[in-house]
This record gives C-alpha cells, sequence and structure tokens, in this order.
DNA sequence: TTGTAGGCGTTATCAT
DNA sequence: ATGATAACGCCTACAA
C-alpha cells in the first residue's frame, strides 16, 4: 500500500482549500464548475476518495445500518442451512439501505459474547436493526439509548418500547387453521413449534389454540416444540411425537402444523420413512413460503410472510427515526397470507410450478399503526 | 438521544485520564486492577462505550470487512429467491470475520452506480471480499490500492493480481461428465449455462467441453446460456433448446448438464411439463449442491461446491493479507466434488434423507496454492 | 502504572 | 464561491 493521500493533497494539487474539496466530494453546492472539474482531477490524479471513517467522526454519519442476529448455524450439516429467514431478511434491509444510500454492517450473536459484539457493531452504526433472539432485552434497551433501534417482532418491541416490524402471524395461522378444520374437517391437530423462546414460534401456538378451539376441538396446552427451527429440529420433533402417540397407543395426528417451512420438510421426511402418507394419512403444514414449500412433494401447504420486506421495512424505519428523532414508538406489522398447495389435502394441478391458492386462499391484513 | 458522553467524561468521573481509559477499553494492559474496576464502573454509570468510528480513525483499523456483490435480484418473484450462492457467500464471511473480532459490511453493486458503492464501502472497510461479476475489472484494481481486496474467482485474481479465492469447476465438471458418459453411456449431452460473462460458467462449459471430447463426442462450440442463474433462467434455456431441436426434427439430449441447481430445478419443471421423463428420457445435473438439490423430484445430481468456506476462506486471506502487507499474490483454490444421486440415471435409496454418491462417488481436490 | 499532547482525515462554522 | 480553523472521539507515542 503506497502511502495513502489525505484531501490535503487534494486541495494543494488543485489549489484550493480542503473546505472546497469536502463541498465538491459531498453531495453539497458551493462551488464553480471550473473549481470541480479541477478538485475532481486532482483526486483522480491522486486516486483519492474521501475516507468514510473521517467523514462519519466529522459528519455524525456513517452510512451503515447495523443488522444482528442470532447466531442459529451448528457443525450439523442439515442445521446449518437452516436460516434462509435471516438470509432473506439481510437482503431486504440491503436493499432498503442502499436505496438510501448506506450499507449494512452485519454480525451474528453467538452466545454469551453477544452483548461485546453488539456494542462494537452499535458503535459503528447510525442505527440498527436486531432480529428476534438476537439480543436478550436489557441489551436491547442499553443499544436502544444510543441509536435507533428497531427490533423484528412487535412483541419485544412493545415490551422493551422499541420501534419494531412484525408479521401478523396470529391471522395466518387462525386462517391455516380454519381451512384444516372446516373444508378439511381435521379434528385432531398437532403443533411442531420452534423453539421455545422464539416470539413468532410463541404467537403462532396461541394462535393455533385459539383455532382449534375456534373449531370447538380439544387444544393441547404446550407444543411439541425442538429446540431449532431446522428440517432436523421438524424431523426429531415429529418422530417424537409419533413415538409418544405409538406408546400410548394412539394413532397419529391427522394434521400436524409445523413453526414454519424448514421444519415441515422435515416432518414430510419422517412421516415418509414411516410409511405414512401425506396428506392421506397426514396432512402437513409450514409457515414461511420459501422456495423450497414449492419444490418439495408433496409441495407445502404454507403461510407466506414477506421476509424481505420485514428487513426492508426495518431498515426504512431506523432511517425515518434518524430524521425523525423524536415520535412515539412506532411498529409495523405486515400481513401473513394462507397458500394453498397439496399436502394439506387440497387437490389441483400438480405442474412443476403451480402457485399458491385456489378457492381457500385467505389473505391477512393489517396496516401500520403508531 | 441524551447527549451522548465521550471519553473525556469517563475520564474525569473516574479520575483518570483518557489515556487510561482507552488502555482499559481497548484490549491492552497497562492499568491496576483497581483503575480497571473504576474506569468499568464510570463507563457503565455513564452508558459509554467507545465510538467505533473514532476508534476506527485514530487506530486505522476499522473492524470492518466490506462484502461487494452483484445484485442479481430483480421484480420476478422466481429470480429473487436466487441468489442462494451469495447468501452462503455472506454466511461464511460473516463467521470468519467474527472470528477475528470484526464485522460484515454489505452492498450489492447495482448496475452503473457500482463504482461509487464500491469506494463508499472501500472507505470505511479494513479490507474487501468482491464476489465476482460485482465489479468491472479496472475498478477492482482501484480498490485494490487502497485496501486489501479478495476476489472470488481465481481467474479474475489472476488477470487482475489480486488475492483470489475459487473452486475448482473444472475438475467437479469433468468427473461429472466422466459420469454420464462411462457410467450411463449417454453420448448427446447439451451444457445448459448461466451468464455469459460469469467465470465460473465460463469455467464450467471449457471443462464440459473438454468432458465431452474426451469421451470421443461431438462438443458444442457454445453453451445454451441465457441471462441468469436462476430457476426461470434455467427453464427458459431448456425450452428454448427443445424447441431449437424440435425445429430441426431432432430429439431432446439425452442429458443436460446445467450451470447450477437453480437452473437444473427450472430445467426440471420444463422437461416435466413437456412430458419428458427424468432421468429416463434425459438426464439433468446441476452445480452447488443446495439443499434443493436433496429434495427436489428427482433428487439431483450436482457438483458440490463449499460455498460458505469460500466466503471465510476470502475474510481469512484480507485479514492475513492486512498483517501481512507486502507477499506475492495468493490464491486459493477450494476442491469440488461430484454428488451422485438420482436425476443423472443412477438408482439407489430413494430415502427422504439420502446423500449423495455411492459407488461412483468423485472427488477432485486441489490445495492452496501461490 | 499513568498522564500529556499530537495526531487520524473530514466536515462544519464563520468569515471574507 | 472560497478559506481558516475549530471540532469529531479516540489512540498512541513519549514522558514521567
Amino acid at each position: 500500500m503506497p502511502e495513502r493521500s489525505t484531501i490535503y493533497e487534494v486541495a494543494r494539487q488543485s489549489g484550493v482549500s480542503t473546505a472546497t474539496v469536502s463541498r465538491v466530494m459531498g453531495n453539497g453546492t458551493g462551488f464553480s464548475e471550473a473549481t470541480r472539474t479541477r478538485v475532481l482531477a486532482a483526486a483522480a490524479e491522486l486516486d483519492w476518495f474521501p475516507s468514510g471513517t473521517a467523514r462519519g467522526l466529522a459528519s455524525r454519519r456513517n452510512g451503515i445500518i447495523g443488522l444482528l442476529f442470532p447466531d442459529l448455524g451448528s457443525s450439523d450439516d442439515l442445521e446449518v442451512e437452516s436460516p434462509l429467514y435471516v438470509d432473506q431478511v439481510i437482503r431486504g434491509a440491503e436493499s432498503a439501505a442502499t436505496a438510501d444510500g448506506d450499507a449494512v454492517l452485519i454480525a451474528a450473536t453467538r452466545g454469551a459474547s453477544g452483548r461485546a459484539l453488539a456494542l462494537a457493531v452499535a458503535s459503528k452504526c447510525d442505527g440498527l436493526v436486531v432480529v428476534a433472539r438476537a439480543l436478550n432485552e436489557s441489551d436491547l434497551a442499553t443499544l436502544a439509548q444510543r441509536v435507533p433501534v428497531v427490533v423484528l417482532s412487535d412483541q419485544v418491541g412493545r415490551r422493551t418500547n422499541v420501534d419494531a416490524v412484525g408479521v401478523d402471524n396470529r391471522s395466518g395461522l387462525r386462517g391455516l387453521v380454519a381451512h384444516l378444520t372446516s373444508v378439511h374437517g381435521y379434528t385432531d391437530l398437532a403443533f411442531v413449534g420452534g423453539p421455545a423462546d422464539s416470539p413468532d414460534s410463541i404467537e403462532r401456538f396461541a394462535a393455533f389454540r385459539q383455532g382449534v378451539a375456534a373449531a370447538g376441538l380439544h387444544a393441547p396446552r404446550a407444543p411439541d416444540a425442538d429446540g431449532g427451527f431446522t428440517e432436523g429440529g421438524g424431523a426429531r420433533a415429529v418422530a417424537d411425537l409419533l413415538d409418544r402417540r405409538s406408546d400410548q397407543g394412539r394413532t397419529p395426528p391427522r394434521a400436524i402444523v409445523c413453526g414454519n417451512d424448514e421444519m415441515a420438510v422435515g416432518a414430510l421426511g419422517v412421516l415418509s420413512s414411516q410409511h405414512l402418507h401425506v396428506p392421506g394419512d397426514v396432512a402437513v403444514t409450514g409457515f414461511d413460503d420459501l422456495a423450497i414449500a414449492r419444490h418439495v412433494r408433496p409441495s407445502l401447504t404454507t403461510v407466506a410472510q414477506p421476509i424481505r420486506e420485514i428487513g426492508a421495512e426495518a431498515v426504512r424505519a431506523v432511517v425515518a427515526r434518524l430524521a425523525d428523532g423524536a415520535a412515539q414508538r412506532r411498529s409495523v406489522v405486515l400481513p401473513t397470507r394462507v397458500v394453498l398447495r397439496s399436502s394439506c389435502g387440497c387437490t389441483h394441478g400438480h405442474g412443476h410450478r403451480e402457485t399458491a391458492a385456489g378457492d381457500e386462499q385467505q389473505t391477512s391484513r393489517a396496516g401500520s399503526r403508531a
């Protein structure tokens, strides 16, 4: 690395002050066209461009939005590929950030070192998006009084008094359960949830109970949960569920509602290996509507949520807060939508690219609200 | 936001100099335990932690590694979900970066604004990882003389004299073609490539030709390419290929080798809708070994490449360069591996989670090299 | 072990 | 339209 040149060299080389160079490089105005040309020429010649770091210090604006997410990866192959959800959030955040002229700084909070990492990231950002479970609520609050923070869970946001972006888990899942009970007439439903500390999973289970109860059926008190929102997790949970039922001399549930698509895929695998036909013997549903839901056989009935949009909306919220400052807590709840395919028992075209529902399509919408 | 306090307040509050506060906050040593306690207490009380930006300016180390990737998204749903490759690279980069104590700043270079965005990002980072096609080679060179850069393509790295991380596309694809020709005896193979400017796609096609020629068969001069490494792109390319063949009064190829898994999935869809059986009528293969390759039916024979590892290795390379400084260009080539499943015509267990090959498994390895 | 003081590379304020 | 010149918040010799 040759000695990096600074704004001083450029100023001298172009015969103006550093202030003027700064003006030319910034979006600002306040210089003649001739000056602009000379400065740019000098910059090009010296192969210089302004230091984002110095610029950030001086202007109190780094052009960086941080994104903290929980590290769900492990060494197990099946688990590792799992966090497609986070990948989508990252994509959405990136795109909204770029639209606003800043970049996204990502970091996974691994276990105990979470707080330190979070501080390190926060200290470089103008604002922060925090995926649910990436941070405990106390640390969340700490960060929130330093930079604008938006948490990806309406629930958590409410508790910590932090801006939030979430989805309407309840409507989605209730719609799904209503479909299973009313249209297909299933009466023995089981819920296989994700991590017990996932706000989304908790909300989905609550909605599941409501839906089941609303249909006049017996609602289980706790989900058949497992450690992860993963294919492996789903497989293990369903295997356990089946074992337990078998030990009790009971038959498998008529329908298994899973916490997300990946778990549902795991469920499909276990059921298939136990020679239980889906949806003939057991119906299965997911949540998320990832690409895999279309590709797996039978194709997966699920609840779609706009994951990329969640990430994008969160960044927009941070940016808005950056501009606004005061104003009371804001919360955005994005809509979900039931997507009917084959795994619930619906039958329709099985073309490779059939998409979504038909008659029974359900849509639940909720706008943003204060 | 209440007035943020600075190192000065903390110094005063704890009765030491700012230098000492700095020492306590940095990993450094050079202070008594008692001092440390007092400083930490003051920091906690004032609810202060050091500004990463200021720290970066002063220490010339931001703790940020940049990651530039091409924006392959579009508004088309099928295309949008596509860049699973990049998602994996991001994950790998993040994990290696965190291990080294820094975070990853990501940005997608969209079209013409690419250069400006790249400079903005580079000006905030200690080093940069650039995914192939994210930047033209000229801009790549510009950045490389400012911060350490590692490009994700051995080919590009060689041309621009920049450190690189790549995979052994050739061995993988040659192994695949050898399998198709020798084991299955296919003689009419077609190649459906990705974007014409993708170094990976180019290399894979070159290897395809070699492999076909080595089997004494006629090698096409150009791939049946399409705009994107996407499911939609694969579908369109294969549909075109089939149409063209049909117009010429020819039968479909006996095997279609696709540029990546997503294109292969698109191929599967088109073939199915045209009532061509895979692998009975036409064999199909992919590249990458994404999760979807296991889930799609028939399961996809493909070439595995360690995508996450690519991202991780790239970050390690820039970190190494950060420490080293001089030293000549380095290039790491990661191994690929043929993974045999059903879509090539191999038959074996169809359990939902069957993984990879059996007898015919091929492995090609290549260590790192100067 | 601790303090002093001079940067780090820009931006922003106030003049001119 | 342009120039001085303080910040910006911290690190790091150099001294003590």
